[in-house]
DNA sequence: GATGAATGAGACTTCATTCAT
DNA sequence: AATGAATGAAGTCTCATTCAT
């Protein structure tokens, strides 16, 4: 029975995924995304409140499913260098991919929903600790690593390239390679190494 | 009478601009931005086929007003890393002095009307040496400044940050004073010099 | 449930009918005609696609129901003369007692739709051959019961005064009783026979 | 100047003529009318109070002309069955040979303007004696050349089938030549004369 | 008188959400 | 609990008519 409801909320997710990856928030109709669940349209509704509710959980979940990714075989015992090479690497190699979650959560954070979740985020500094990229970066700070430059810079100055680069892959304008992208990351460690 | 003509074809893009980058596309109306523009619904089709055309229109504008501006004081005659340091920095200074316009055009470029511009100019070779940042970056590869990377790459490396940089300090999540954009800058200029 | 979902679409064309009949297509808005069936204005296109497909769909329906109609107690068996009155008599019948039936076909005939409708059973011989007036004016013309006018202008000599006269009648123009409907079908019989 | 008032008076209804009898009365916005006569759109509602009035006006012109064109070389002196050719024959050549004024006046017999204005000539008994048509079946019935049926249903028998026989021809179901006119014209003869 | 820009009512259609089954 | 038919608010766009120039 739970296992049954887990699976049909699991179905809805899974749908919405694809289809808000395909066709954006507002040109994917809550009717199709239940169609390609394989449940009906009300049924929808005995899962999440409404349209933002679905969206805001799969969110979640996405998000969570992205930071185990990008943390694969990442240690904080590591040297400091490292950790930020396979960071950058399961990142790069993640969002590139799988492009239906890196298109949604591009979409859910250049949207009002994302805007107000990442601002909870900076305002709770428990949650911001807890954040790798974070958590490196501070320590890297600490041990003259790194440039003193503020966490949101580095990470713009860091995380930028690689949103950005991901994207153009995925429009078709770059063809992305193990070696280009190790070259990437250098770059990356060359613009906040001290 | 043609002056009050491109008057309210003016408020009419300038009402877009605004409703646009508060509300996206989408969540904007065509009946909203008559009205803020204080025009009837009727008026906007007088001026724009549809709300696509609109769209588009306001692209050309707004791309065109970013150009200038981000070209102002840049000479093609300076050293390369002259030229690097002031075409960031009047872009940043840019999009961080207009967020509307940088909401409207990240926007753009992220849907499906920018995919198709970026492909065309991509497309166009001719076209494509008049990008300014293109110029550059291959003048800067072909006299040995900046590493070998292909072009994309490069402008994932600079755009990309300051893209990012930008969103961070329009959502509020940091405070961006000169020398910490002249500092980015350099952070830049590391990450591609060779 | 099945049951409920044809009253509905039922209902829908029903009162298409009554308001095509009145108000021509372009004077019918859809939400009148939704209203008039007593449903929601969405609801109607859960059972038609858009407008024009409720156009096409009603005529289907009145068109089957027509041909049924007028083909009440005709037999290919019988002589000649006796099918071309009873078919003619049938004819009149059914229009002047069924004024929105006869309004909405002749709308139909008469506009882009039907007149391709009407082209594309010009050539398909199938269906040709399975119209009752063309199949009997090539019998009669065949057996040489009738002059040898090609059938485009027998339908026009006997076809064309029934409806002329019908569309009187609606009007208000005449009063038609059975002995001048049988006149007007002797006449018609005269101007074609041999 | 007055002259010059009657000249675009004059275009305005010959652009109009050519656009409703292409696109019919609710295709053809008021504006498309002005522009192909040539005067700006407000100026049409300086000649016609409204665009129902516009039509009613056409109608008028129309009809007048096509009256006179039919009553070509026609001359009430001349023998009944001669005169009855002569005016079958000009009315068919008329009509097909002028599809925008035969389109018009179709359309705007079976809209409400129509039923309306032939109402009103039905209770206008002067206006009736003026008709060709009925005069004729007037003097032919008290002559003893045709039946004794209602003007309404002769009118049914001969001008139904030339209608019919038009819109056949115009929309392509049928070619027309001389002699098919003047064998119709013969059965429709035979349908009424005694 | 002539113009045509401006208007806003109203048409068609979509879709998030509800609710009877 | 699940469904999906029903709904109507809301969005895009058209066009008859007006009115300032």
């Amino acid at each position: 029975m739970t296992q049954e409801k887990k699976d049909k909320r699991c179905a809805i997710l899974q749908a919405a995924l694809e289809i808000f990856a395909e066709n954006g928030f507002h040109g994917s109709p809550t009717s199709m995304i239940a169609e390609k669940a394989g449940v009906g349209t009300g049924t929808l509704y005995r899962y999440f409140e409404n349209k933002d509710d679905l969206i805001r959980e799969l969110h979640k979940e996405m998000d969570l499913r992205a930071r185990e990714v990008i943390l694969t075989d990442y240690a904080t015992t590591l040297p400091i260098p490292e950790r930020f090479f396979k960071l950058f690497s399961n990142l790069i190699h993640y969002t590139t991919a799988n492009p239906r979650e890196f298109r949604f959560l591009e979409q859910f954070y250049n949207s009002p929903y994302g805007i107000a979740v990442r601002q909870a985020r900076l305002q709770d500094p428990e949650n911001l600790e807890a954040d790798p990229f974070v958590a490196l970066f501070g320590e890297a700070k600490k041990e003259g690593f790194i440039v003193n430059l503020p966490t949101e810079v580095l990470m713009a100055l860091t995380a930028g390239p690689a949103f950005f680069l991901t994207r153009s892959k995925l429009a078709g304008f770059i063809n992305l390679d193990e070696e280009l992208i190790q070259n990437t990351i250098q770059a990356l460690w060359k613009a906040i190494k001290r």
